[in-house]
DNA sequence: ATGGTGGCTGCGCCA
């Protein structure tokens, strides 16, 4: 079962490029991020057209949105909660069966926490921060087992993820209190599947800001895009990939998409 | 130290 994940930064705009990665990679299962698009405008027919006739999905306009597209049956997660009680479509949630039992994919996309990392002269990193703690409340209620998280989680926990972590220190997405509370969310029950198969000693970067000239030659990335598997699922790890090379195609998004290969097949 | 770009929407907001 191949899994990807990418924050698509406006489904729409993208369908395109989401069509070449059909064609060149085939997954089973999507889980796409910052959608853009509220549910009555959602594509569901194009996307109907290139093989995925399963859909859940959850937007709003101009911002956010999560959508998961699969070409097998899946099951919506309907028992997920609203985080911060804003209703901004940033998590959902689905099971799909395989030849190995049932699994479930959360598919998320944490709050960017705004420019300054403080909690008390910035609402959006207050909000990040309370984001993070009301998820890893839920998770501690609702232990994961046989699950999969993926998505834009908007951190970049270890100091390889970072193009350089004494200049990103203080920078929102890098900070001890958003890394500390993400390891309080994977201490829930996961591991860190990226990180099994690309050791933490080498960088490895899923984002690229737009506002560099050059991307590539600059490479001032970060890894915010994540893969986390519950211990019950790691024996069925093939291979993580991250397909740096789609930041360079046409009107890319800031994000490149995530590759998951697990040994499971769709029932 | 600053400003840089992109997507939405409707010229300011968010990333």
């Amino acid at each position: 079962m191949r899994l990807m994940t990418w924050n698509i930064n406006s489904l729409r705009l993208r369908l395109p490029l989401l069509a070449r990665l059909i064609e060149e990679q085939s997954p089973d299962i999507i889980c796409l991020q910052e959608t853009k698009v509220p549910d009555p405008l959602f594509p569901a027919q194009a996307l109907r057209e290139l093989g995925y006739d399963h859909q859940h999905f959850m937007g709003m306009k101009g911002y956010n949105g999560v959508a998961i597209l699969s070409r097998h049956p899946i099951r919506a997660l309907d028992a997920v909660p609203d985080w911060c009680g804003k209703s901004d479509t940033r998590h959902i949630g689905i099971t799909v069966e395989t030849d190995r039992g049932t699994v479930t994919l959360h598919d998320f996309y944490v709050p960017a926490g705004g420019d300054i990392a403080d909690p008390a002269v910035n609402d959006k990193f207050a909000h990040k921060l309370a984001f993070l703690e009301e998820v890893t409340s839920w998770f501690r209620k609702n232990p994961p087992v046989r699950s999969i998280v993926v998505g834009d989680l908007n951190i970049a926990p270890l100091e390889h993820d970072v193009w350089s972590h004494k200049q990103l220190a203080d920078v929102v997405s890098h900070t001890l209190p958003e890394i500390e509370r993400l390891k309080a969310w994977s201490d829930t029950g996961f591991v860190d599947a990226m990180r099994l198969v690309v050791p933490p000693e080498q960088k490895l970067y899923t984002w690229w800001s737009y506002r560099n000239r050059d991307w590539k030659l600059s490479n001032r990335g970060r890894r915010l895009d994540h893969v986390w598997l519950t211990p019950d699922l790691r024996e069925h790890l093939q291979d993580v990939a991250v397909l740096k090379d789609v930041r360079d195609w046409s009107s890319p998004s800031d994000h490149v998409p995530v590759i998951v290969d697990l040994a499971l097949n769709p029932a």
